[in-house]
DNA sequence: TGTACATCAGTGAACGCGCGTTCACTGATGTAC
DNA sequence: TGTACATCAGTGAACGCGCGTTCACTGATGTAC
């Protein structure tokens, strides 16, 4: 993973410009790259400018300082979250009654939480690290491809179930805390908690009585 | 709350004798403070130390380390859990029908560890800072005064509506995580998530609503 | 009841560590003339 | 097309910080005789 912009192409530590080309993408792009690998806490500034191949205090050149460029990180922790929605989202079938459409985006929606937050655990502890309320944050940076951010596909998803009637408009608003929180509890179970160690397909059937949970109790 | 054993009535700092008398409880009471005070992070040897009065390394004559003192703290706030979801137990009514009271317990389990989350969040934040399955520790510094740790006291919960017959036996594996996923979840929205400054009378409407999409979902 | 002694709880001083951040600088780049 | 110059990205050196942990010690306590 990785490489990217400009003269970075010449790896790190190695560079026959004064200047770098663009150190404010390879010091973010190192940042993610330790947030994957160890969460928030990991996201150190000295380490990022040491794999960008470049002195410390070169990074004030761009990020106010170290809470600075974790922001960043957790905004690209939150767009890549987005896309991991987005890519459950597409997947689904087309050709279903609107009601078993709807019900089945928020499934997706769901499925996608979940994956990420197995599959790049360390982004997904990073996304979640500060109080910062997604929920009326149009920064671009945060969304994916569809131009939405987390937040916003799950509150599609549960809009899409009202339209189709599967769900009473009565109950919709708070919905999406309701199913946000059952989910990105047993996330956490998974991750961090008692549920460390368990099997993938146990996983997978966990997580689908939890949806069934979910989609019943709603 | 504080003071607690021994030669610590003189408060930290001024000792007059050379032995201090109860060092232990007096470490792990400041570590617990500490850790009230801003979580697991925030629980640091020497400030420990410093609290009791006492030289930095005096610790080492009653904890391994830092991570030891750690994890001495995390029981204690898993004891504290306990108790808190005791306390909402020991609230409810004796004379309903098996069926209400079965149901009821789970409620009040559930309630009970919301309240210790948002009372207590530095402790709970503690308490869950570690994979640490507490499922099958019977370690009695995690329990709480019925003797049953947190995670006991909700499988209990679950038993009652087995017995009761609200809950078909075939579901009651596994249940507990699904119960504990979407309290665990709302807990944290609640906490340090975008839910943090939710006013009391929603909160409490907020955990009613979840409770129930656990009951009718479970 | 008194004394010698072993035990071990707490002392004092010091380490190395990596961190974030600040300072005055240097030298590559692009622009105005 | 060539030169002077302003800009500002990255350098080099250094700070102070608080941390966890290790060392050889000292002196209060309780026990055996």
């Amino acid at each position: 993973m990785a490489a990217a912009a400009g003269a970075d192409r010449r790896g790190p530590k190695i560079r026959s410009t004064y200047r770098h080309g663009d150190l404010r993408r390879a010091l973010l792009d190192a940042g993610i790259e330790l947030a994957r690998a160890g969460g928030p806490e990991a996201v150190v500034l000295r380490e990022a400018t040491r794999r960008a191949g470049v002195v410390p205090n070169a990074a004030y050149r761009h990020f106010a300082g170290r809470e600075d460029l974790l922001e960043a990180v957790r905004a690209a922790a939150l767009a890549a979250l987005a896309v991991a929605m987005e890519r459950e989202l597409a997947r689904l079938r087309q050709d279903q009654r609107l009601a078993d459409q709807a019900r089945a985006s928020l499934r997706a929606v769901g499925r996608g939480y979940l994956q990420f937050a197995l599959a790049e655990t360390g982004l997904f502890r990073t996304a979640f690290s500060k109080a910062g309320a997604v929920e009326d944050d149009r920064d671009p940076a945060k969304a994916g491809s569809s131009g939405l951010n987390p937040f916003e596909l799950l509150g599609a998803a549960l809009d899409r179930m009202v339209q189709a009637d599967v769900l009473p408009a009565s109950r919709r608003p708070g919905a999406e805390y309701l199913a946000w929180a059952a989910v990105h509890g047993l996330a956490l179970l998974l991750i961090d908690g008692p549920l460390k160690g368990l099997r993938k397909k146990q996983v997978s059937g966990l997580a689908q009585r939890l949806l069934d949970m979910v989609d019943k109790g709603l």
